[in-house]
DNA sequence: AATATCTACAACCGCCAGACA
DNA sequence: TTGTCTGGCGGTTGTAGATAT
């Protein structure tokens, strides 16, 4: 792979995994749980790196792992996600069970990425249309006042914060329904966003729990401006709900803010 | 049947942020 | 405050197997 390695791995196992070694880190994990993955390998009696060790159980040996077959509606789900989250893929691994950021990762590269590419051309004239129709909703982004013309849009990186978020958004057991062509919640989630009830919770609604957490990353200092943050996603979150025929634009928008 | 090319995906990499001393 | 360690992420690459020539 060209590059030098990022620790010292003299005599250490690469490339694919043996049935062996697997079989002794799934032991080693079973027995003494996840995590210390630097030792780890010397503790299970492994010529690995730690890393590898970790990527091998997260990806392949962890008991709650899907592989393969990845259906129609987890197809939808991905490109929805990615059109709106772009290559967050652990973000976008977080909302379907059993499957890995890498697993899907890979799948978008080979199977979603070049579907899409081949739409590319069609949905570009498609959105060109609407874009002017539609002058008036859009989405107005700061420009450096020395840039070029060209808009420049920052995508935020993820970044991973442990902290009790209940105190700021109540996390509850969230589910998204999917259909071919809208996203909706059960009619009692519905209800609730209806009567402004359980505010803090559409984002759970919408995205789940890491999504919470995510949020939170985006300025965790600033309380005062993440309500103001939360109030505003929340109208958007209820037009989308109230307006579904409308809703690819809104979807837009709402993209937009959340990377905004 | 042999060879070249393509595809899928497992595994590796560097980078980054949080935890901790 | 600073430096080091660790875990986690997304991008990239190597290669086995499938397919085309």
């Amino acid at each position: 792979m060209g590059r030098a390695p990022c620790c010292s791995k003299v005599g250490l196992h690469r490339g694919p995994w043996t049935s062996r070694e697997d079989a002794l880190l799934t032991k080693y994990i079973q027995a003494h749980g996840e995590g210390q993955w630097r030792s780890l390998p010397k503790r299970a009696g492994l010529l690995r790196c730690g890393k590898s060790c970790r990527l091998r159980w997260m990806n392949y040996l962890r008991p709650d792992i899907k592989r393969g077959n990845i259906t129609p509606d987890e197809d939808d789900l991905i490109i929805r996600m990615h059109s709106l989250l772009g290559n967050r893929w652990s973000l976008i691994a977080g909302r379907l069970p059993g499957r890995t950021d890498n697993e899907i990762k890979n799948y978008w590269n080979t199977h979603l990425g070049k579907k899409l590419k081949k739409q590319e051309p069609l949905e570009k004239k498609k959105k060109n249309k609407k874009m002017k129709k539609n002058d008036k909703n859009k989405v107005i982004t700061k420009v450096p006042e020395d840039s070029d013309k060209k808009t420049l849009v920052y995508i935020p990186k993820a970044i991973r914060i442990k902290k009790n978020l209940s105190s700021i958004i109540p996390i509850t057991d969230n589910t998204i329904n999917l259909d071919s062509n809208s996203i909706t919640t059960s009619q009692e989630e519905e209800q609730k966003a209806e009567t402004n009830e359980g505010d803090n919770d559409i984002f759970g609604l919408f995205f789940g729990e890491q999504y919470h957490e995510d949020l939170v990353n985006i300025n965790s200092d600033d309380m005062e401006y993440q309500s103001g943050f939360l109030e505003k996603m929340y109208e958007e979150y209820l037009q989308l709900l109230k307006n579904e025929e409308n809703h690819e634009n809104l979807l837009d928008s709402f993209a937009e803010s959340l990377l905004a």
